[in-house]
DNA sequence: TTGAAAGCGCTAACAC
DNA sequence: GTGTTAGCGCTTTCAA
């Protein structure tokens, strides 16, 4: 339905004005504006329930208020709680969030591609830590396009990136272990083969070998499973790892699994098999989803700071909106969030 | 970083053609464009790198091919395939999704005011069912602005609604405990006493209700428990009911859970108490999240066509933006999209 | 088949 | 203080 749309030129007539008085009193340069016509203004505004519309004034301005997300795996619930620590820090400052999501490379290129020609002030990229090529994203900094990356590996290219620390996950959760008695611990990890690689994968087995190294322990290769991250991945993982036993090898006795869904199916695959967690075997992981206190027994975790990174990136993007940082300063910034630990039910101390 | 923008007229300028042409090139009227100037133009557009100006097309055009996606509750993790089913629909459309969250109505409103100020073709309002007040839709709705509700109550008031079909999925799982042979049914039901209402808790909750009576069955009033859809609220009333048996009142043999965040609660208190499920209480559920075949031991549920909901959200919006559809038409399209039984392992017939 | 020019609704010089 | 006016980059009559 076509409405006709209510101009700046009908609020000035019927308040008897000229337009940039209007446009003086509504953008709150009023301090030039005598008393009168400003509250004449305001009823003509109130009467003729005038919107300002913003697709002209971005015309004008050059700027549009709007930042764009794009993110890979929309599917992942982990999002939320980005977006929302995004929108914490955008909606007071009057931006808006445009969403697009690429699950892929050539997506995203097109997505940044159609975003910029929609005038968005800057992107959030936000990925599971999959090292996707970025040659797009150095040309989008060369541009002067402001931006900034959640949890993604881009070398050392000097790009700003919001991250948290995956490899101390997976060591602090292997060093609690270690530190229960343990000394046979195995691990479910992420998909740390697949390509385009995941860091986060990577980085969490890298900090479990780290621990072990550290204590001067080591784990014969079949201790080491290779998931996916999924609820069916772990699962299986537990059964090719308990299949061991029928070719006589010893279990270990304590398991570092890469993330929370995995540990989920590793904890429902043990008891399927008879086992009981944790007297017959201790399961630490990454990642404190909503559910990981509810499971049976409950997780003990690293949980993320999800939220706080999404918060963080739009701090820092705000920060370029405002001129207060730009592509031009010393370097971009990286921040390297903490995880913190979680101790629930699923680790005991190590028992003969 | 004040880049200057390539324009329309530089690529007139470049090819040697004049600015219509450009334009009529790159929007395909090329019919009367002679092939030489054709070919000019798209060389002229390559060598610059020209992008059009989305916002400056939307101001002539007084359309932006973009959609308002305003949800309460951003937090809940169920929203991302309800947009995953939006996206899906909306983007080989070539239309954006802007997104604002809108706890309150009070915020609501103000999202909708800003978003129309952003000129938006039309919006999707999502929500948990909650019964918020709905004036303003209706207030929209006079003003010809296209839009469609999700998951949320609006009594008779002839507003596109997709949703889907809580009464029957509570009724369907009790029905499903019924033919277990139970007769001793409890329920923990979602927040069907808050303020504004809940939709969903309130049907589901009648869902129950109304298998019960069809089996001329009755439950004592102990046997409902309100609780509030979350985890911990699932495992309270599990505590709550089961202190029942210190008063010497007899147990449920079988609960109807109104959602599996609660359920999960539900499982782990009921663990925790020292009750074996399936055996010493079945359990049925509404929601069939990633984690729910994967507790211990799985849940027996009801499946949420959610996705398939923004699917269809999108796709009667978009009817409306080409057109087909306007509030002028007969009436506004209501679907209740059926959920789907998962039967796993939660549940067993009864035995005395 | 092509081009000139009038806006779309707004802001921001710049006059007065 | 207030008003006039020249654009912002594009589409679209309307003439040529």
């Amino acid at each position: 339905m076509r409405r006709k749309l209510i101009t700046i030129r009908d609020v000035a007539e019927h308040a008897g004005v000229s337009v940039s008085t209007v446009s003086h009193v509504l953008n709150g340069n009023d301090h030039h504006v005598g008393v009168v016509k400003r509250a004449r203004v305001l009823a003509a505004v109130d009467a003729l329930g005038y919107r300002p519309n913003a697709i002209a004034r971005s015309m004008v301005k050059r700027k549009t208020a709007t930042v764009g997300l794009v993110w890979t795996e929309i599917d992942n619930p982990i999002f939320i709680p980005v977006i929302a620590g995004i929108e914490e820090i955008l909606r007071p400052a009057s931006y808006h969030i445009v969403l697009a999501s690429a699950p892929d490379v050539e997506s995203e290129i097109q997505a940044i591609e159609t975003l910029r020609s929609q005038q968005v002030d800057g992107f959030i990229f936000m990925s599971l830590s999959i090292c996707y090529p970025f040659d797009h994203l150095i040309r989008l900094k060369n541009e002067g396009v402001p931006f900034v990356v959640i949890n993604r590996c881009l070398d050392d290219s000097d790009i700003p990136l919001v991250q948290w620390d995956d490899r101390g996950a997976g060591y602090q959760a292997t060093q609690h272990l270690l530190s229960l008695g343990h000394t046979r611990i195995g691990t479910i990890s992420g998909p740390i083969h697949d390509t385009p690689p995941r860091r986060s994968a990577i980085e969490r087995h890298r900090g479990w070998q780290e621990a072990l190294q550290e204590y001067g322990i080591s784990a014969p290769p079949e201790w080491t499973l290779v998931s996916d991250y999924t609820h069916e991945g772990g699962y299986k993982a537990v059964q090719q790892l308990l299949s061991l036993r029928a070719s006589g090898c010893e279990l270990p006795g304590a398991l570092f699994v890469a993330n929370d869904v995995m540990a989920a199916g590793t904890l429902k695959a043990l008891h399927d098999a008879g086992l009981q967690i944790p007297r017959d075997m201790s399961v630490v992981t990454v990642g404190d989803s909503p559910f990981a206190a509810y499971t049976i027994p409950a997780l003990t975790t690293l949980s993320l700071p999800v939220q706080e990174a999404g918060r963080e990136a739009a701090y820092i993007l705000l920060e370029w909106l405002n001129n207060l940082i730009s592509w031009k300063s010393s370097e971009a910034q990286k921040i390297t969030l903490r995880c913190s630990p979680q101790i629930r039910e699923s680790c005991s101390p190590y028992h003969t």
